[in-house]
DNA sequence: CGTCAAATTGACAAGGCTCAAGTGCCGTGG
DNA sequence: CCACGGCACTTGAGCCTTGTCAATTTGACG
């Protein structure tokens, strides 16, 4: 309902990954919804209000209301589709790139959720918590994230990020919003 | 029914990133089955031999037998499953752990086939298409093939790999096949 | 004003990439 | 049966992006 979260992972050696970030009505738990067993874990980057509901309900639900069911199906659908976009981030392009992708994608979906446009998103995010997402140590995201300030590209100030010319950033990020298939809102499907 | 398939997304810049390798028994196409657009493709690794459904029969399919849905669904779920993984290996793994990691996952899934044990699986991609599955190129692929050659845990030929011992390379790859939520056969759920 | 986490910066190391040359294997044609 | 061509595999040298280590600075908050 309120806040960020993050889903993430853990290596071996202790290392984070966080394989995904959301925003307010998402819903957060779908991928274990016919799996027994957690695979990885969400946790609250920020304070968080959140409705919690029974898996057994949810699979009730489900069953007596199909369309319920096809819309939760989809849901996973696109948060699995994410999961690959991230896997091209981290394992092809080059460290601005990536982390200026990650932002694209963090600002198209906040304000698809309604959080404030491209001139002012909130971005909750540590630059740990954004090496771990983009697989970079905060150190490097430091540099990159001044990189990205010094060309005119973003501002940041206290927990805010401004885009100053999304066409020129969503270039350099090589962003394409296809893969998180936000449907056009007056389009019969 | 028979041989092998990788799924792959581009970077702008060509690139080519492998999200997943597919044996034969794997469900292609469900991560598509709600979405209007495809964001990725699956293309043959070797001579393949498939059965295509329309998607608009396997959705009428659902429909009409609730527990065939959801093992589609579940199935959906592990290769999202399987994302996350990817994510983690390619962001926080080095080379050589990520490339025991995938052979490891790849040795596993073909154990899971049916399709011959870690002594003696098949392994049809090219040391270019590893590099594309783990982010690394070619060059590096070869160069860490060849270590963990060296140090006795795996052998190569011709399209053959051999895991010389299970333990100890599974250690090396740091390799927990809890994502792959293979389900114990004699175990009611 | 003090405290603590986060952000910032610099110097240096290193893992992985690039470029380039060479080798081996296998299918095809003579 | 042998020669040839092409593709994948190998290997080496040098460079570059990113990581490591360590010291400061900044900013939010009590």
């Amino acid at each position: 309902m309120d806040g960020y979260a993050a889903r993430s992972k853990l290596s071996a050696d202790g290392g984070r990954q966080i394989v995904s970030f959301h925003v307010a009505g998402d819903m957060l738990d779908l991928q274990h919804l016919f799996l027994e067993r957690a695979d990885h874990s969400v946790h609250a980057v920020t304070d968080v209000e959140l409705v919690w509901m029974p898996m057994a309900a949810l699979r009730d639900l489900i069953a007596r209301q199909p369309a319920i069911g096809t819309a939760f199906w989809r849901d996973a659908l696109i948060d699995a589709s994410i999961f690959r976009e991230w896997v091209l981030n981290v394992g092809r392009r080059d460290a601005r790139t990536r982390i200026a992708h990650m932002l694209c994608e963090f600002v198209v979906r906040s304000e698809a959720a309604g959080l404030g446009a491209a001139e002012n998103t909130r971005l909750p995010f540590t630059q740990e918590q954004i090496g771990d997402a983009t697989g970079l140590t905060s150190v490097h995201v430091n540099r990159m994230l001044r990189q990205l300030s010094d060309e005119g590209l973003i501002e940041r100030s206290s927990g805010m990020l401004r885009v100053r010319d999304w066409d020129r950033f969503r270039k350099v990020a090589t962003f394409d919003a296809a893969y998180l298939h936000t449907q056009p809102r007056h389009v019969a499907t």
